[in-house]
DNA sequence: ACCTGAACACCGTTCAAGT
DNA sequence: ACCTGAACACCGTTCAAGT
């Protein structure tokens, strides 16, 4: 680069007509960043490649930015604002509790990386805010108290980011249960008896399916674990049928 | 370096009088490079600094590993040698999971970053397998049948390993739950009612008990969603209860 | 205040060359 | 076959210097 002809001229024009330069903004950077994720997955994703995207350099960025940590969050934030927040009752609480965190887990996985992202970033922004606002309101109208509820959030969300992160890192790395299942095949019978019965159902079922599958048990869980109850005796029958009864 | 002075004699004595030079083996890379990520972290455990622990080149290493996801599943199957599988039958099938499921966690707590690990490789390797083995096993014996075993096991260890990165990642980062709490702090009960009216709750109890009460919503969750029954009725209550009953 | 080039201290991986 | 130095193509971050 060193010296550049003052005749070019810098910029003037946009390639598709668009402003004059990039305009350099919080929001154009975060913009950018989430267009690299989505596009070449989380090592696409660096503040050098952003940079070069934005036509300048990397420090520039960290006028508006102070870490890479957080153009992630601001990055994972602004991708939560697809997730769709089930409106009024047309569906009863466990359908629209599990079309959120179908949505959820769509748009994870829809930016290969973006899971592995959510994985190690606190969602604290306002689209994360909203999504455990409505995670709270469907507990509550499910009838599970508000110290299970609680930590039920914590809980359905950590599980539900896992389980996206597991699925993108597949996608993402060509890795379709490649070792796994070739695992699976010399695994001896002698050695581990279990796991060689339990082959096939080991690998069997769609992954939607397995996804449907884990949302019920994490929910039939939670309704079947209360924590204000747990102080008392082992069988906590009053305080669970309550939960359960609501919906079963 | 450049030349090296030929008098000087060629690490002929380990500093602790051991074996003349690191005899660099498969085995002597892989316990190099879990030691570098028990106490530096997952940054610390890079290709070049394994190497120059060995005193050698970072190339030196392609001799013995392919890759470093190769040598991270191979740190990750080393540490998980320290899984203690409860024999016996001295605790319930339910006593065992649990201590199981925690001895699982508290390895993988144990050095920062084997967590972050475990959810980005696959635990394919022989001590992956032993915890698998008995996963299987101890969920037999909780009279859950294989098709929902093997599910089942997919479940526990996904989300037991995201609890565990999600531990490790707060230890590590020195971010114990900072930007959350803050956040709490600040939400306004307008916008955010449900999560005004939780905070203390969304921030309470210690990390075990809290782990505890997640174990219990997983077991209990698997114990009341049989995949064989789900093809008929709704309320599958023979082969459900035939499971809920064997420990309740 | 915003932006920048250049540098610093790192990465994983490859490759030709040595033994 | 094993080992190596050097290079290649990257990183995040800092900093003095410009406007």
């Amino acid at each position: 680069m060193g010296t550049r002809n003052p005749f070019e001229p810098r910029d003037v024009t946009s390639r598709r007509g668009g402003p004059v330069k990039a305009p350099l903004s919080r929001e154009a950077i975060v913009q950018v960043a989430l267009d690299l994720l989505t596009r070449d997955g989380l090592e696409g994703m660096s503040l050098r490649k952003v940079a070069a995207a934005l036509e300048t350099g990397p420090a520039s960025l960290y006028a508006y930015v102070d870490d890479l940590r957080e153009l992630q969050a601001l990055v994972l934030d602004r991708a939560l604002a697809d997730v769709a927040i089930p409106k009024g009752s047309a569906l009863a609480w466990r359908g629209r509790l599990a079309s959120l965190l179908a949505s959820y887990i769509s748009v994870l996985t829809r930016s290969p990386g973006l899971a592995q992202l959510a994985m190690n970033t606190i969602a604290a922004g306002p689209n994360g805010l909203r999504i455990i606002e409505a995670l709270l309101g469907l507990l509550e109208e499910a009838g599970v108290d508000r110290p299970t509820a609680a930590w039920a959030v914590d809980l359905l969300s950590l599980y539900v980011t896992a389980i996206a992160a597991e699925q993108s890192h597949r996608n993402e790395h060509g890795d379709p249960l490649g070792p796994f299942v070739r695992m699976l095949g010399t695994v001896s019978q002698r050695d581990f008896p279990q796991i060689h019965a339990s082959r096939e159902q080991l690998l069997a079922g769609e992954g939607l399916e397995r996804l449907d599958w884990a949302i019920e048990v994490l929910l039939n869980g939670v309704l079947h674990s209360p924590r204000a109850a747990r102080d008392g005796s082992e069988l906590p029958a009053k305080e669970r049928s309550r939960a359960v009864a609501k919906h079963r």
